[in-house]
Parts: C-alpha cells; sequence; structure tokens
DNA sequence: AGCAGAGAGTTCTGATTCAGTACTCATCGA
DNA sequence: TCGATGAGTACTGAATCAGAACTCTCTGCT
C-alpha cells in the first residue's frame, strides 16, 4: 500500500523522478486523508468536538472505523488523545498544529463542494469576515504583490541536491 | 500560514441546520474525490496527461479502475470525453473548468504533505513561475485587496432560511 | 491477404478494506 | 443492584482494490 521509494518498477522516463517523488508524498497524504471519513472527522474535530461518542453522533460514522480513523490520525501526529478524566478513563481528542495547517486544503474542497456540487439548497458560503465579501481563493506572490491561478504555478525540487 | 491559539474551529455558529446542509455538500465533494486514486488523477491531468493508457502508466493504477474513476469523473462533469481521432475511435480526457477550480484544494494538499510529510526526501516546493517566489496560499478578499488566514474567515448561509 | 501492434477498454479472479449491528468492560449515581 | 455512560471490540456481509488475461477495432507493414 505504502509506496517506498524502491518500488519504481514501472517509470520509464527519467524525468518522472520528480513526479515520483512528489507523487510518494501525495500518495501519502491521500493514505491518510484521502477517504470519505477523515476529513470529515478533522471538520468536526474544527467544529470543537473531541470525544468519541460525539463524533460518533455528530458524523453518523461506525464505530469501529472511527476507532480506526482515530489511530491512524493520531498516529500521524494530526491529534492527541488525552485523558481529561482519571477514574473512569475518558480520553479526548484534539488537533495538533499539524492538522490545523490542513484547514486550507479543507477550506477549499469544502468551498469547491459548495460552489460545484450544491443543488437545490443554499450553500453555506464562506466570507471574508471584517468586510463580509466573499471568499476568493488565490496563490498570492508576495514579490510580485498579485495573486494567480493554477497554470503560473511550478514545482521545483527544494533542498541540496 | 498563522495561527491563533484560541481558533480551534473554522466557523461554529452551532446552527445544526447549517452544519448539516453544509455537511452534505461536502460528503458529496468527498465521495467524489475522497478515494486514493481521483486526486491523483486529476493531478496527472493538470500536468498534461489526457489518454487512457498514459494515465495507466503514469499513476499505475489498474485499468478496471481508472475506467472507473474517470466514468465518475465525466458524469461528475469535471471531464470530458473527447474523440479526438475517428477511424481507430480515440478518446483523450480534459479537465473542465470545474475541475480546474479544485486546484487550489489540490496545491493545498500537496502543499500539506510536502510540509509534514516528507522524511528525508527534499520535498518539491511550488514557486510562482514568473519570478520564481514560493507559493504562499492565502486567502483573499478583493474589496479589502489583502490576503488573509482562515482565522477571518466566518460562514453564512446564502439564500433564503 | 495476413499478421503484429496500439489504444481503449472489459472480464475474470482473489485479497483488502468498509460499514453496521451487536457485544464487552469499567465505572458512577440512585 | 440496576441502569446509564463512555470507549471500545467481535463478527458479519458488502464494496472496492489490484492484477492478469482477454476483446475489439483499426493501422501499418510485408
Amino acid at each position: 500500500m505504502e509506496r517506498t521509494p524502491e518500488h519504481e518498477h514501472l517509470h520509464e522516463q527519467d524525468d518522472r523522478r520528480d513526479r515520483q517523488r512528489e507523487a510518494s508524498t501525495i500518495e501519502k497524504t491521500l493514505a491518510l486523508v484521502g477517504d470519505r471519513w477523515t476529513i470529515l472527522l478533522l471538520r468536526a474535530a474544527f467544529r470543537g468536538i473531541r470525544r468519541f461518542d460525539d463524533f460518533c453522533a455528530d458524523l453518523g460514522i461506525a464505530r469501529p472505523i472511527l476507532t480506526a480513523r482515530l489511530r491512524k490520525l493520531v498516529d500521524a501526529g494530526l491529534m492527541t488523545k488525552e485523558q481529561y478524566q482519571q477514574h473512569p478513563p475518558r480520553y479526548e481528542y484534539r488537533l495538533t498544529p499539524s492538522a490545523i495547517a490542513l484547514s486550507p486544503a479543507i477550506v477549499a474542497l469544502v468551498r469547491w463542494g459548495d460552489e460545484h456540487l450544491s443543488t437545490e439548497q443554499p450553500a453555506t458560503i464562506l466570507v471574508h469576515a471584517p468586510c463580509g465579501t466573499k471568499l476568493q481563493q488565490a496563490f498570492w506572490c508576495a514579490t510580485c504583490a498579485t495573486t494567480f491561478g493554477p497554470t503560473a504555478i511550478r514545482g521545483i525540487p527544494s533542498g541540496p541536491n
């Protein structure tokens, strides 16, 4: 399931290496987050939900799956499991900064869904709180002081090699 | 992305109906896009891949699954299947504007993965092609002409209700 | 005419993972 | 002691995954 860097039996072009590397990190991302529940779970956590049964009720997720998802997120360092009570041991799950850093991605998905998938029901729209303007999400270049679209993005390898 | 300690939710307003409605559209989004392959497929398409066998080779995806994913994306209006040659009928798959609108979400996921999941391998960083500056992703308010982080986002219901 | 080959799939297999109901286990409060 | 609460497990069938092999229609070559 996890694709190790060694596991490149099907690449024939060598300019694929860059892609391969990038793919493997995004593959890891998707292996973590790319299923029907994990994003929903994180979203619930962003709304302040912390306990097992609350997640269960809020999302309508089956318990064994919730157990598995929470464990996976804790293992990945996106949530922590903390005991908030000794005597009957009770735990709560909290987001780590790493998970909070995912919020732009989650917001982008929510926005896209609202704009492209909502049917008869009016979607919630996200606005800039200070002025109430409908949210735009763009890429911002501090050097050029402009926003730009996806066509102006290029990937370059970072680091010493 | 700046984070303020007290802000652990994107927006609260615990109107249950609001949440419920929003959840259902994000659920649809995730049902479409929330699996191990779809995002990877879209990413490949963003890189210019258009043909069945090329997707197959590039992603290492099994053919039946690719068939299913492409069909799902075409049905959802994210891709079009166009015949580019008559005589042996050959098709290619192209992204629609609706899919291109997903790019902020995909970029956000890639970036997050590169920052939080990459191990020893240096991650590819995304840059603004014209000037080479490292990509910032922000929310942009056209009215205020500023960018802002997730803390300044509020959700409001659109339409009646 | 005959045959290899490309492109775009479809049909079969098993192996995994998903999802749901029902159950456990410990503890508290009445 | 009885029941409720919180946090899980066990066990089940359904769906999805991965891979190999197969089909079908043309094209290009000989």
